[in-house]
DNA sequence: TTGTTTCCCATCTGATCCCATGTTATCCCA
DNA sequence: TGGGATAACATGGGATCAGATGGGAAACAA
């Protein structure tokens, strides 16, 4: 599970360290890094491991096949994702138009949400973190715990 | 299941022993230590162990994808939460966030709760619990025992 | 060549591991 | 039932190692 947030360094090159958590996460695939799109609801991109995005694909293949939402998806997520292999230090390069889209400069926020993940400018998260801790906080009733599936702790 | 209340110390590297009670409930499993993150309802934290997450997580992906309340739940309880790991003495290291979120300052009050726990600076706990005792005594009609999900407890 | 990308090495910081010690609870036996 | 021995738990400090980051050389493309 990816989990947390870490701010990590974007260096001239547009390398950043992936969080060593997050590389546990996706490591013994087949692919040595991490997919990566931008996001198509904000300022932000979204990534995750290899498994991810087969996930999704089974998911859209169960979808009609001109359906609107599966050609959005389709476009919008592996149309535009992206890659990016770890170098030896655990790195990605990001490109230049990822960098743009999320408005990096300097600084990235991997936020780590379960299944995928999401890298924000830092100060741009600050401002929507505030946003979903007192939404979480007014719908917390929504999250109940059910019984207990398999019984034990 | 978590219970009773403890206090123990929290160093100046951040450290804190995790009770013994604790540490027996979420051994087993694959992840030796306990998962952590800042309530996003008041001035503590909340834990539990890597089951804890899981139930969580399965009960977020019964969302839709792309509800609001599905990506604030995310960002507030995965984005937040940290796994922290036992070292050999049973101990975890708080990161230095979540140690000012909490107000804690060399003490921490652990407190069980069933299925997980909550971490208070113990002064901050000890005016809450007067609060917490006479809600209980005005809402026990609300503690209704639902039929038993396996059968004997 | 010129700019870009990839790979490799050096360094620094902070987290993790390891060992030593005090303290409390538990057990055993008289 | 009391006292001593023992083991489990909690705590402190120092050493070691992994992670993050910066710069430069080599390979590649235009």
């Amino acid at each position: 599970m990816f989990l947390s947030t870490t701010i990590n360094g974007v260096d001239a090159k547009g390398r950043v360290s992936v969080p060593a958590d997050f590389r546990a996460v996706v490591g013994g695939g087949a692919f040595d890094g991490i997919i990566v799109w931008p996001s198509f609801d904000g300022t932000y991109l979204e990534g995750g491991g290899q498994a991810l995005l087969e996930r999704y694909q089974s998911l859209i293949e169960d979808m009609d096949p001109y359906d609107d939402a599966r050609i959005a998806f389709e476009r919008a997520i592996f149309g535009a994702a992206r890659p990016l292999s770890f170098d030896a230090n655990g790195r990605v390069t990001l490109p230049r138009d990822f960098i743009d889209h999320a408005g990096l400069d300097g600084k990235a926020t991997f936020v780590g949400l379960g299944s995928r993940f999401e890298i924000w400018s830092p100060d741009v998260y600050e401002a929507h973190k505030a946003n979903a801790q007192s939404f979480a906080r007014d719908n917390k009733r929504a999250l109940k715990l059910g019984p207990r599936p398999g019984g034990a702790s």
